[in-house]
DNA sequence: CCAAAAATGATAATCATTATCATATACTTT
DNA sequence: AAAGTATATGATAATGATTATCATTTTTGG
C-alpha cells in the first residue's frame, strides 16, 4: 500500500475544508452525505492518514477526539475552568527552524502545541493564587 | 471544593514520583498496592488535578492516554511509522517568555508539546519522498 | 456536636473506537 | 482480457477506558 485509496482521500479532502478540527463522527456524517462509506472505514482512514503525517488529532480536556489537516497549523489557548479554546493568531514556533524540518535525526511532518491556563473571565471568578497553592496544600 | 483531597493528594505524589508518562490504569494499580482507592477516584482525582493546572495528558498514535505531572516539563518526537516517542533534551519553548505565564489575557499554567515524523531507522524503510507525496495523489 | 455537602468505592453503564467477516475493489500475473 | 492474489470496504458485533450510579464515608461549616 504505497499510494491514497479513495476513502482516505475522501477523508483529506473533507478534513482540509473544515474551518476547525472536527470529530470522526461528525466528519462520517459530513462525508456520507455526499458518497457511500462505513463509519468503519473512516476511523481507518483517519488512522492511515495520521500515520502518513497528513492529519493530526488533538484530545480535548472533555476527552473529545479532534482531527484536521496537517497544513492547518493552529494552535489554542484552553481554560481549564471554563474548557473553552481559544485560537492563537501565528504558530509560537514560528522562528524555530527545527520545529519545521529535521531535529537530529529525526524527520518533522508537523508538531502539536497547546497552552493550558485561565482565560481572563474565569481567572476573575478562580484567582491563580487560590487555585494553584491550593494544589500545593 | 477549594483544597486537595486525600485522594487527589495521593494521585498527584504518585504522578510526581514518575520518570515517565503514565496511564490511569497503571497509576490505580500502583497507589491501590499501598492504600485504599477506586478506580473511579482515581480518574476523578485525574481529571480534578487536570483542572487545577496540576496534570496533563497527552494521547498517543496508539490511543493510549497518559497522565504526568506538569512540572515534568517533557516533549517528544514520535515516529509516525513504528510509534516510538523520543524524548527532547529540553523545551523547545525555552526562550519564549509568553509560553510561561501570560499571553494577552490568558494566564498560562502548562503547555504541550510534541514532534511527528520519522525516525532515522524508519526513514531509510520509508523515505520521506515517497511516503509524504503519496498522499498528495 | 450536628447537619449538610462533598468525596468515595464498587460496579453497572456508556460510547468512541476497533475487530470480524463476507464482499467489493485494486493490483499483478498469465 | 481473464484469472489469481492482495487489499480495502461496509455493516455490525465486540471491546475496554472511562463515567454514571448509588449507598456509604468523610469533610466542611455553623
Amino acid at each position: 500500500m504505497a499510494h491514497c485509496t479513495p476513502a482516505q482521500t475522501a477523508v483529506l479532502k473533507a478534513l482540509q475544508q473544515q474551518p476547525e478540527p472536527i470529530s470522526a463522527q461528525a466528519l462520517y456524517t459530513l462525508i456520507k452525505a455526499h458518497q457511500r462509506i462505513g463509519l468503519a472505514t473512516v476511523y481507518r482512514a483517519l488512522d492511515a492518514l495520521k500515520r502518513m503525517g497528513r492529519v493530526q488529532h488533538r484530545v480535548t480536556l472533555a476527552g473529545e477526539t479532534l482531527y484536521n489537516a496537517v497544513e492547518q497549523d493552529r494552535h489554542y489557548m484552553t481554560c481549564l475552568d471554563c474548557g473553552q479554546s481559544f485560537p492563537l493568531d501565528t504558530c509560537p514556533l514560528k522562528g524555530l527552524a527545527s520545529a519545521h524540518q529535521h531535529a537530529g535525526s529525526f524527520t518533522i511532518y508537523y508538531h502539536t502545541l497547546e497552552f493550558f491556563g485561565l482565560c481572563e473571565p474565569c481567572s476573575v471568578t478562580h484567582p491563580h493564587h487560590n487555585r494553584y497553592e491550593a494544589a500545593q496544600n
